[in-house]
Parts: C-alpha cells; structure tokens; sequence
RNA sequence: GCCCCUGUGGCGGAAUGGUAGACGCGGCAGACUCAAAAUCUGUUGUCCGCAAGGGCGUGUUGGUUCGAGUCCGACCAGGGGCACCA
C-alpha cells in the first residue's frame, strides 16, 4: 500500500510553480481581473492557525478564479508597526526594528511553506520609509484639503508610564501595567476629519451588497446619525446659558433636569467653586472614556447649584447637574433629562427625586391611569401634559417642538452623527512620524515635500517611560522651514489604522516612485474580495472606505468604495486545560488517559478541560503550526480548516479532525495510484457502452462539479469539501466490473484532483501527474460539468400521511399527478396511516412530496 | 445600559417551507495481523419491540401552514460590538 509522501510533493509542486512564476501578474485589459485580498497581518512572531485559515480561504478563491480565467492579483505585506514590537523592546531589549524584520522573515517563510498562490514581487512592509513616506505625502496633502487637522482632546493617561492608554489597557480604572489610577486627560492631537464624509460613508453602506449584513450594521451604528435639536437653556441669574442636544424635543415638557457632562466647561467652572462637584468629576475621570463602561455604570450626578430656565416656559428652573452618563464627545455635551422617556434619565431621576411627568401616552392607555413604572417609556403614542404639543403623534409633535424652538430664536433642527473625527497621534515611537515642525513663531508648519521621508532615529532608548522620540537627545530638534529659527519635531506618530488604510492600493503596483500608478489602481481596484477578521468591522474598514473618498478628493484617485465584497471568517478555537493549581498547560503537555480521564504528561496530574475559546497565548491552547505541516503536510491543515466548520463561524481545532483529513488525502492518493480498475489512457474518449452502474457514477462525478462550483462560488467550503467526499467515497463503491468502469474513474479522478485543487494544491497536482497529464495543474482550466448528466430520470418522492412520513416513493421525473396520488394511496403504510378514513385531500408538490390529509 | 448574532445526535456540522441528522470526528462490532499500528467492512439520535413496525425528537413556549429546524410572537441560555490591541 503506498503512502502519499507529503515532504517530497509539497516541496516539488511549490517549486514548479515558483519556476513558472505562476502567481506574477501584471495589467492585462485583454483578461478580466479579481482582486482577492486577505487582511495582511502584524507580524507577532509566528504565523498561528488561524491566520491559516484566513490566507487559505483567500487562496482557495484565487486559485479557483484563475481556473477560471481571471486575472487574479493576490498580494501579501506585513502590518509592521505596532505596539507590540515596543513591548517586546523594553521586554527584551530588542530593537523594535530588528524584532519585525526578523518576525517577518520566519513568518514569511510559513506562507511559502502553505502553498499560498501569492505574487511575492509585490510584498510590502509597512515600517519601511519606501511604505511610510508616500503616507506622509497623502497626511500633507489632506493638511491642505482641509482633511487634517488639529485640536484638543480627551485620552486615558497613565501618569506612570507617561503614556496614553487605549480603553482595553485600562482595567478598573488603572494602567494594565502599572496600576496606576488612569487619568483623563486633554492633550493637542491630530485629527482626520472623517465626519466630512459622514452622510456619505452612511448612505453608501447600501451599495455595499457583497458586505455581510452584520458589518453593514455595525457601520451604520458606528455613524449612529440622529435626527432631532440644538437649543439652548438660559441659565437663571446669568446672561449665558447651557447647550443642549436632543433627539426628543417633542418631550421638552416632561423635562425635569439639565445635566452636563464631567468635562462640559459649566461642569469646571462649578468645580472650582463647590469641592463636591470637583470631587465627583475626578471619580467620573476613572471610569476611563469607554462608553460601554460609561452606560453600563451607575448613573450618577451631582448638582451645581445653577438653575436652567424652560425655553417655553420662562417660570419654569430646573437644576443642573454633572452627570456621569454625559459624553463630551457627542452632540454638546449637556442634554435635558425627561425621565419618563428615557431609561437612563429615569433612573437618575429616581436616584435624586426628581419629578417624573408622563408626556407620551401608549396607544390604548387612558391618561388618568397611565404611569411610569420601572421603565422609561419609548414607544410611540400621542403628546399629552405638554401644553401646544397635546394630541400630536410623535413625529408630528418633534415638528411643532423645533418649529416653536426656532420661532424663539433658541435652536433649531439638527442632524448629528455618533461618528467622531479620527484621532490619529499616538505617543509612540513604532509608527509612522507625522510631517510636522512646531515652530514658536509660525505655529505648526508641514514639512517641505523635498525633505520626506522623516525617518524614525534607530538610536532609540526604551529604558524610561513616555515616547522614546520625546526623549531623543537630537531627532526632534531642527531648524523651522518657514522662519529657519529652531524649532521642534512632531513626536507623535500615526495610529496604524492609517497604514491599513490604503496597503491595498499600493499592492496594485508596489514598488512604484509615487504612493501608487493611477493606471494599475484603476485596472486592479476595487478589491473584489476582501477577507479577514469581524474584529475589522468597524475600524479598519469604516477608515479605509474614509481614505479612499479623501485620496480620490485630493486627486489619487476616483473611487469611493475600496472593497466590493467583504467576507468575514470565524476564528479558530481550542480546548483549553488547566491543571490542579490553576495553571494553564499546552494542548501537546496533556494526555488522555485509559480510562478516558485527561492527565499531564509530566507526572500524570489531574487536569481540568474548559470549554473551546479562542486560541491565544495567555491561554495556551493554541496549536504550533510547525507541527502540523512537518507531520501531515501543508495540504492537510489548509483542507482541515476548510472543511469542519462554515467559514464565517468560529472553527475548533480537533487533532482527530485532522487526522481525519490526513486519511482522506491517503484514500484519495490510493484511489489514483492504486486504481480499482485499469484506467485508460488521458484524453481516451468516451466509450460507447456504459454500465448503468457505471453511469451512476458518471453522474455523481457532474453533479458533483456542479455543487462544488457553486459551493466555492457561494463561500461554502465545508460543504464542497463533504462533496468532494461524496465523491471520492462513491468512486471507490464503483463496480470494477462494469462496463466503462475504467473511463468513468479516470473521469472522477480527473475531477476529485481539480475540485480539490484550490484547497489541496500540492496533493492535486501531484494526482494530476499521476495520472497522467503533463501540463500543471494549476494551468488547467477548472472543469465543466454537463447539464445532459445532472438531472436523473427517476426521483424518489416522499409520502406523508398528516404531515408525517409513511413511506417513499419511486416514480419518473415529472409523472402524472393522477399516478403518482394514485400509487401514494395504495402504499400499505399509507393505508394503515389512514386507518380507513377517506382522503379529504392531496398535496402533490412534483418530483418532491405527496402529503395525504384524512 | 444600548445594538447585534447563535442555540440541531456524544462532538463539528448538513437540510430552496417538503424524507431532520449529508459529510466528518468519536464509539461499538468484525476482517487482515503472532500481535500492534495502518487499512478495510458493517453499525451508531432516542425509547418500546424477538421482529415487522411504532412512539418521541432541532433551547422553552405559543401561533401561521396540508406540512415548520426553517416563517411570526414571547421567553431562556451562550456569544460578539460599543472609538488608542491589531
């Protein structure tokens, strides 16, 4: 019995095709393109399965579409900068630089080692000057479109560290590592000014109709635009007054709070005179800027003793407090509280016994006995306790409410937008420099054009905290390009969202002089398909579409939408063990035992399993790739992820699914090598006689092409691979004795190798070889089933007696309806079914069911 | 708190409103073997039954329909997102 012998193939295929140069492309108007791109990855060390999964699911559609006749580009770069590498600097005294470059180079060499069909003439490093200096060109030029900008804003500071910390470094209100209590902060930051294309990036979310559902939400939410009113509140006793937004002005006479948030000014002002309210923005200041720990908290508030007057009603003061559910960052950072409509205002209201007054009453309710409970009531239904607004629906009654506002010359309707301006400086050195020079008496100056790129200093110490650049002895110390006096360098750096923001451009044509050649963009882009994490969804995404509107305005470009279908796949997952003291163990330092109990390896130790998460370091459950690939093969592990779990779910890895894939990939290898029956010459035609059996057979090979073209077509690769199963497993029940048995196998064969070859591509082109072809595979065109082979004579129909089934039925394809109720009718079971009771009726769907209703 | 998703055998999962459990993992039985591994064959939702056959089954609970895993309502459970991780 031979043995597919894995080592040798894999190295042979992938060298054949790298002699071939079969994955270089270039523009070709003669051919029609595709795009497939996978989120390129930030390289952490080591390549993990689940990037596997990703790169495979990109590979399988490249590979298919060219098979196809497409035109594929398929690029892979590397997400160089990061946080990480700077961890690992002051970890191990590891030159960031050093730390990716050499992260990248074994990283690398895992994807060559899994066969991706990639172009490697078109990698990129994001870290790389070549990368990062066509990025500061784009930030000078959106300077100067007025897409870029500069203000102040609120971050999360840990004042040991001297750093900005992002929401998941905080944890209960202090630094993840020095734990230290985090403070809120203003610092002078960098902004893109996202929100100009607001209304468009909402709205174009509709032409997104190859985007999964849930993204498209997530983006709309993110935007989050409302429609309602800016007024403002006089304040009693002053002649200025608070701003306030709301989206339910029609509730204006439920109103019985104003509420500002802890860092409105009027919330400052207040703290400088009354000790209580500073104290209680300082405690509002730990709770960080996330705004699910925001909401999610206790509603709080504290009175600043100020009195606000009612816009219709000048009589009327309510109080104004601080209140730690009110976000600076949306609308003007003050609302007014109407408790009955609104949950969070109720349960304030409730806290500090403020009046609750019902003003819109639920269809069906009487207004005599209607009363607010535990809940705020949201709903719609008629104004009442509301004066000019009584008897308007909702909708009719937020109308008068902002017709009234305006008529009073106190506010006016407004849209707004949850959507924020996206603050790119981050205090770090591993990033992009931002192209800045301060200068004392011109303010902040761009740097000229001719001096780009401004490199990072490699001589960089991490030993104290805070920036590296800010502490630099000489890199920020330069002459001002406008007045020549000394000046100093910007040492912020750009978030690393804005590399993700166009790499996919610059793959179109990589080692281009300019950030990319307008004739290769408009050839390759938009990306037809763009496959990577849901952790994306929002983000990266939503700030790749905002580059692509602000490229094609400063002239780069004339697109809108970078990515026309997105797929989003599930991570990979694992078991994870711990053992007796709590300690968590690696999947390879575990055994089961014989009686089914799980033990270390070392010791035999009781060991407790927890349930499938994903595969993280902190952890340990996660799985070394090397091991898979030197034991089973690159094939195998990219037909594994393949083929258990749909691909937008999450997938566990199963060492016994694996092995189960590596005995497939042996059927399959035997089926050809060691064939039932003698297989006829390649290219032998069609026999004139084949056995009905044979024919069978014949059929499943079409139909199997059919489903499994479909499949791919469709982002089903679990169910292609049960296909190709199917298929496999039916070649081998073939009766070798059959008429046209041999040529039917070669056919099967021929098929299994091809369908497989996306996922397989090692494997297939080394059955392709056996039997007998001489061209590579990956230079044959994917296979074409016959419509004549697809659809069978006879069908097997199912009888149901009340909706329940009693037995089947084996008819021609599209019989008589007459003889098909008839033959239903005088089924035994049918008959015991009905127990003697007459039908009353029969549902005949053709070629499906019969249902006999009694 | 707000928004969203998912619940099907021991497990991963199939199923245009039409034969629930394809395909695989695991289990059980057998063949080959001195033995084991590898491989192959059969079997495997559950309950009753010697069998033929039948009852029950897609988180719970109502509804629509000749027919519901699938559509609608309520509930329960688990998961995800909510602006400096990438």
């Amino acid at each position: 019995m031979s043995r597919y012998n894995v080592r040798e193939n894999e190295d042979k295929w992938r060298a054949a095709w790298t002699e071939r140069a079969a994955f270089a492309v270039t523009e070709d108007s003669a051919r029609p393109k595709y795009y497939v791109l996978e989120m390129f990855p930030y390289p952490s060390g080591r390549l993990h399965v689940g990037h596997v999964r990703n790169y495979t699911m990109g590979d399988v559609l490249a590979r298919y579409k060219r098979a196809r006749g497409f035109n594929v580009l398929h690029p892979m770069g590397w997400d160089a900068f990061g946080l990480p590498a700077e961890n690992a600097a002051i970890a191990s005294k590891v030159h960031p630089a050093t730390w990716t470059y050499e992260n990248i180079a074994v990283m690398r060499d895992q994807l060559r080692r899994m066969g991706i069909a990639y172009d490697w003439n078109r990698e990129i490093a994001t870290c790389h000057p070549e990368y990062y200096r066509h990025e500061q060109k784009m930030f000078l030029d959106f300077l100067q479109a007025g897409l870029a900008y500069r203000k102040e804003s609120w971050v999360n500071w840990d004042p040991v560290e001297n750093t900005v910390l992002a929401n998941e470094q905080v944890i209960d209100g202090r630094g993840w590592r020095s734990g230290a209590a985090v403070e809120r902060r203003r610092l002078s930051q960098w902004f893109f000014k996202i929100t100009e294309f607001a209304d468009d990036l909402l709205a174009a979310i509709k032409t997104l109709d190859r985007w999964p559902e849930r993204v498209r939400l997530m983006q709309e939410n993110w935007i989050g635009r409302s429609e309602g009113a800016r007024f403002r509140f006089e304040l009693a006793g002053r002649d200025d007054g608070v701003e306030v937004y709301s989206t339910r002005p029609d509730t204006l006479f439920g109103a019985s709070f104003v509420a500002v948030s802890p860092n409105h000014p009027l919330a400052e002002e207040a703290a400088r005179k009354d000790p209580a309210v500073a104290a209680f923005i300082q405690e509002c200041s730990r709770l960080g800027t996330s705004e699910a720990v925001i909401e999610a908290a206790e509603k709080l508030g504290c009175d600043t003793g100020l009195k606000a007057i009612h816009p219709f009603d000048s009589s009327w003061e309510l109080p104004v407090y601080v209140a730690n559910f009110v976000l600076m960052e949306y609308g003007t950072g003050a609302i007014f509280g109407c408790p009955s409509g609104d949950q969070r205002d109720l349960d304030f209201a409730r806290k500090y016994g403020l009046p609750i007054i019902p003003v819109v009453l639920p269809p069906g309710e009487d207004p005599a006995s209607f009363a607010i409970g535990e809940e705020a009531y949201t709903g719609p239904g008629t104004l009442y306790n509301s004066r000019f607004l009584d008897g308007f629906e909702v909708t009719e009654a937020k109308r008068r409410a902002i017709a009234e506002l305006e008529r009073l010359g106190c506010g006016s309707g407004e849209v707004q937008f949850r959507l924020r301006d996206w603050g790119v400086s981050r205090q770090r050195y591993w990033g992009c420099p931002i192209p800045i020079i301060h200068c004392e008496s011109c303010g902040t100056v761009p740097v000229p054009e001719a001096d780009l790129p401004v490199r990072l200093p490699e001589d960089v110490s991490f030993d104290k905290p805070g920036n590296p650049l800010d502490h630099h002895p000489t890199w920020k110390h330069v002459a001002c390009p406008s007045c020549g006096r000394p000046a100093r360098r910007e040492t912020d750096t750009f978030d690393t969202f804005v590399e993700s923001s166009w790499y996919f451009l610059r793959f179109c044509s990589a080692r281009d002089d300019h950030a990319f050649d307008r004739k290769a963009v408009d050839y390759w882009m938009p990306v037809d398909q763009y496959i990577g994490g849901v952790e994306h969804a929002v983000l990266h995404l939503l700030y790749s579409r905002f580059f692509m509107r602000a490229l094609s305005r400063c002239g780069y470009a004339d697109m809108a939408e970078p990515f026309a279908g997105l797929f989003t796949q599930g991570m990979v997952c694992h078991e994870t063990y711990q053992d007796p003291e709590g300690k968590w163990l690696f999947p390879e330092e575990i055994r089961r035992a014989d009686g089914g109990a799980v033990v270390t390896v070392e010791g035999e130790r009781p060991v407790s399993v927890g349930r499938s998460e994903k595969m993280s370091k902190s952890k340990k459950n996660v799985v070394g790739l090397e091991a898979i690939v030197e034991g089973f093969g690159a094939d195998t592990a990219r037909l594994f992820l393949l083929s258990d779990s749909p691909p937008e779910r999450d997938l566990e890895w199963t060492d016994g699914g694996a092995e189960g894939v590596w005995r497939f990939i042996n059927r399959v290898w035997r089926l050809v090598t060691e064939p039932s029956v003698a297989l006829p010459p390649a290219g032998t035609a069609r026999p004139e006689r084949i056995d009905p059996a044979a024919d069978g057979v014949l059929r499943l090979v079409h139909k199997t092409i059919h489903a499994v073209t479909d499949d791919l077509e469709g982002f089903r690769f679990n169910k292609a691979v049960a296909r190709i199963r199917e298929l496999v497993n039916g070649l081998g029940e073939l009766d070798p004795a059959a008429e046209g048995a041999g040529w039917v196998l070669r056919r099967g064969c021929e098929a299994a190798a091809q369908l497989l070859a996306p996922m397989t591509p090692h494997l297939s082109e080394a059955l392709w070889k056996e039997l007998g072809h001489d061209p590579l595979l990956v230079d044959t065109p994917w296979p074409e089933a016959d419509a004549a082979l697809l659809v069978d004579d006879m069908v097997t129909l199912a009888v149901q007696v009340n909706g329940k089934l009693r037995g089947t039925l084996d008819m021609p394809r599209d019989a008589d309806r007459g003889l098909i109720e008839k033959a239903a009718l005088d089924l035994p079971a049918v008959l015991r079914a009905a127990e003697g009771k007459p039908p009353r009726k029969v549902v005949v769907v053709p070629n499906r069911i019969v249902n006999v209703v009694v």
